[in-house]
DNA sequence: TAATCGTGGCA
DNA sequence: TTGCCAAGATT
């Protein structure tokens, strides 16, 4: 065992995190899993209470294979990376028929399944099995970079394997589920990607950025992008007589696939009116919300609200205070502002 | 290899 | 206010 993976197990006896709601003796493959495609780019604070909501309505697999695509993505509505959602069901599913309803344990079967990449199926080896299996997520990236002063950014492909390789010399044939926790833990809340807490670390005294008070240089910073490109949307928000507004689920691919949401359209007079005539001929603006901004990882997206009275209407129009449906982040905003 | 894919918290 | 980016995978 390397003196690292020995240190780090120590320090974790005392000082890991071992009550989060995923976590149980013995283990859960299911909410291992299901915790694991959550935490993809999501903090933890930020899935406990989505993970505690789905295995309500989720119990076990079997309860998500069985599920409505719709009742699944309402549940993930606000998490965000909905292709996640999707692929998680996808894989329930595959698992009900083809791997008659029980988690599979090798390696090349998991990674193949829909959503699960080598890290995550890694996760799930180690944090659901115990077997010796090395996860590469980016508090391991963040910690192995500063440990051995890994040169590069992690965009390299040379840099990744140096860094996949690093993570299995590190990982110990025993212990390993609470190795694996415990780097984990330590990245999250001591290798912090800012200001990290070096004067608690247990591999302090042998981290390469530390000694050399690089903490700041590993990893080595994403090369600085131009500005984020910026779009301006139309939202139509047709309401009907009886106060419910319409919505139309998007398509399975792009942004937000599978949520519903506004009618959508360029923000220009002429296309406006198109779409306003297309939905219902005798549609008519009300009024319109104020502009906002909501920003992506990749581009920010101006939204221009429009009430519209849109009488006759039925068809997929919703009662905004008691809809069952996922729907984005900015459109929940508007339906409670409504 | 480089884009795409969300959202919210924090410095 | 702006920029950064988190338990990555997919195309």
């Amino acid at each position: 065992m390397t003196e690292l993976a020995s240190d780090i197990l120590h320090w974790f006896k005392l000082n890991g995190r071992k009550n989060l709601p995923w976590q149980s003796t013995p283990p859960n493959i299911y909410h291992i899993w299901l915790s694991e495609i959550m935490l993809q780019q999501t903090q933890v604070i930020t899935v406990i209470d989505y993970f505690n909501k789905f295995i309500i309505c989720f119990p076990d697999l079997t309860a998500l294979a069985n599920a409505k695509e719709d009742e699944v993505m309402s549940n993930w509505a606000g998490l965000g990376y909905y292709s996640r959602a999707r692929n998680l069901h996808k894989t329930a599913k595959i698992i009900a028929s083809n791997h008659k309803g029980v988690f599979p344990k090798k390696y090349d079967e998991i990674v193949a399944l829909p959503g699960i990449g080598p890290s995550t199926a890694g996760a799930i080896l180690s944090l659901g099995s115990g077997l010796s299996t090395p996860i590469l997520d980016g508090n391991v990236k963040r910690t192995l970079s500063r440990y051995h002063k890994v040169e590069g950014h992690y965009s390299l492909s040379k840099v990744m394997e140096e860094l996949w390789r690093l993570a299995k010399h590190h990982t110990p044939q025993t212990k390993n589920a609470e190795y694996t926790q415990a780097i984990m833990d330590i990245g999250a809340t001591i290798c912090k990607p800012k200001n990290p807490l070096c004067g608690n670390c247990p591999i302090a005294s042998h981290c390469g950025a530390c000694l050399s008070k690089e903490q700041g240089i590993y990893p080595n910073k994403k090369p600085k992008k131009d500005k984020l490109p910026e779009k301006t949307i139309t939202f139509l928000i047709f309401k009907n007589e009886s106060h419910e507004v319409f919505l139309k689920k998007r398509p399975g691919r792009g942004i937000w696939g599978g949520l519903w949401s506004f009618v959508e359209c360029d923000d220009n007079t002429e296309a406006i009116d198109l779409a306003i005539r297309q939905h219902n001929d005798s549609a008519k603006i009300i009024r319109r919300l104020s502009k906002f901004k909501h920003t992506f990882t990749h581009f920010n997206l101006w939204i221009n609200p429009i009430l519209v009275d849109s009488p006759g209407g039925l068809a997929n129009y919703y009662d905004a205070g008691s809809l069952a449906l996922g729907t984005p982040a900015p459109v929940k905003k508007i339906l409670q502002a409504l």
